[in-house]
Parts: structure tokens; C-alpha cells; sequence
DNA sequence: TATTGTTATACTCTATAACTATA
DNA sequence: TATAGTTATAGAGTATAACAATA
């Protein structure tokens, strides 16, 4: 089979196992997404990160209403200019942000478990030429856009 | 970045540029599945196929419809058992599977135009490694389950 | 009664665009 | 008037389950 497909064959699969996994921590791929943005660059307004995200800002208020409700994230006013919500995590946001990574490190292990240690440094080298080549943004899943 | 994430990046973004480009010969992802697998195995059940795509039968009737009506798929009933439609390509069928290939080499050459020969073959080899582990049936697309 | 294919229904998800509040 | 955030609406796509034909 040719590297197009089993690069689009393996990441589909990769990104539903991922989702399986922190479906146990009652997260989604988009919800995942968002909390790593938001503790990478706190502050940061709604229409921002919509935008980095790749998706509606229509579409990210009700991603921010359900992990607000749940105290993962906060809106903050901005007293200069009250129509921006910069959005933060709270305390559990940053112990929840845990719990994803161990859930990462796991999902690695288990899709890279064929592999031995040069061959997964290769792989790892290979594709990022090829995520660079391509215009991928570092840490910002195409998926976000319609899953 | 990590090899899931890369991967998962990398195949997603895959998968929505094959989609853009075969959507030329006004195709989606899993009408292209389907043309693959009548092409590979000619003469099975809808139910067969269903199965092997993943996808529920009454996802498949509509899909089979509107290749059918193209002229593309034709249902040859079984006259030994008449419940049975044979799912076979027509010759406008094979005529598109060869348009199709010639689409996918065009996109397997643009996804690895950052890549020697040397490395082309081992992120090849890398990849089979992986989804033979993964247990992904060679030239089934997981997102057929769901696009 | 069981199975194949089909149709109907109800549900989820989404983008678009209207709306509000602030500037 | 313009922009950030929100809400409303309408559409696409889907799985589930009921149904008809055949065994």
C-alpha cells in the first residue's frame, strides 16, 4: 500500500483511539484540543482561539460553556475592553491537563509498541519533514475542524 | 511532537486532501472504497460489503444508489437466491477506478515531495509495521465508518 | 422463522446568519 | 459603524429500527 494511505489509514485510526481513550476522562478530541491551547497560551480571546482551532466561533462557545461548567476554564473579562473574554485554566484545568498527558503517553506507547527505539525516532524524524512540508501547524489537529 | 499526534495530524490532513481531489470526479471518500472493493472482489452481497467497509447495510443502499444510477456499480440479482445483489462495476466503472488511481498517485507524490527514495521506502516499511500491529485490514479506510 | 435489502424516523452535529453588548 | 460573543435556525449526515421480499 502507498504512504498515502496508510498515513491517512493509521492517523484516522490514531485519532479514534486517542478519542476512545479520554472519552474516559469524559473529554472530547475538540474539548482536548482546546484545554491544551488555552495552557499553552492563557489569555488568549475566544475569536483567537477559534481562530488557531480552526473552527466557528459560534461553534467554540459551547466548548467553553461545557468546560466552564464543569470548572475546567474560566472567561475573564478584559476591564479595558469588556466585549473580550480571555479564556484561563483553573486549578482543576491544570490537574485534568495531567491526566490528558499520562492518557497521551499511553496512547503513544501502545500505537508505537511494533516499533524499537531507532525505528521510532526515524518514524518520529520522517514525519515531521513531512508535517512541515505539508503547512501543519505544531499541536493543532486538522480534526478540530469537523469531528 | 509525538508519533501519535503526528500521525493522526498527518493522516487526517491525508485523508481531506484525497477527499478534495477525487471530489473532481465528483466522488467521496467512501463512494471511492466502495468502487476499490467491488474492483478488488466483484460479485458481493451488499450485506458482504457493508461489513467490510464497516458500515451499516442501510448506510450502503444509499451510496450503491447513486453509483448505480451514474452507471458506475450495477446490483446483479442472484437467481438462485433472489434476496442476494450481486454488486459488480460496469465498464463507465473500470473507466473511473483508472481515473481514481491516476488521482491517487497525484496525491501519494504531493504528500512525500519532502522525501529521497531512501526515506520514501522506509517510512513505507515503518507505516506497514504499524498498521499490521494496529490490526488494519490493507485498503480498508477506518473513516468509512464515519465521513 | 431468518435473512437481504430498503425505507422511515429521530438524533447529532454543524455552519450561517441574526442578535446583543460593547467600543 | 465595527467587533466579540451569543443564540437561533436550518441543513446534512447518520444509526436504529421497522418493513417487504424471499428463503
Amino acid at each position: 500500500m502507498n504512504v498515502a494511505f496508510l498515513l491517512s489509514q493509521l492517523g484516522v485510526h490514531a485519532a479514534a483511539q486517542f478519542a476512545e481513550r479520554i472519552a474516559e476522562l469524559d473529554l472530547t478530541p475538540p474539548q482536548t484540543g482546546l484545554i491544551r491551547l488555552v495552557a499553552s497560551e492563557p489569555g488568549l480571546s475566544q475569536q483567537a482561539v477559534a481562530a488557531r482551532l480552526g473552527m466557528p466561533a459560534s461553534r467554540l462557545v459551547a466548548l467553553v460553556d461545557g468546560l466552564d461548567e464543569r470548572g475546567v476554564v474560566e472567561r475573564r473579562r478584559n476591564p479595558q475592553d469588556r466585549r473580550l473574554h480571555a479564556l484561563h485554566l483553573t486549578k482543576a484545568g491544570e490537574e485534568l491537563l495531567g491526566r490528558i498527558a499520562v492518557v497521551g503517553r499511553a496512547h503513544e506507547q501502545a500505537l508505537t509498541e511494533g516499533l524499537d527505539a531507532a525505528d521510532h525516532a526515524t518514524l518520529q524524524r520522517l514525519l515531521t519533514v513531512l508535517a512541515e512540508k505539508q503547512g501543519l501547524t505544531p499541536g493543532v489537529h486538522p480534526g478540530y475542524r469537523r469531528i
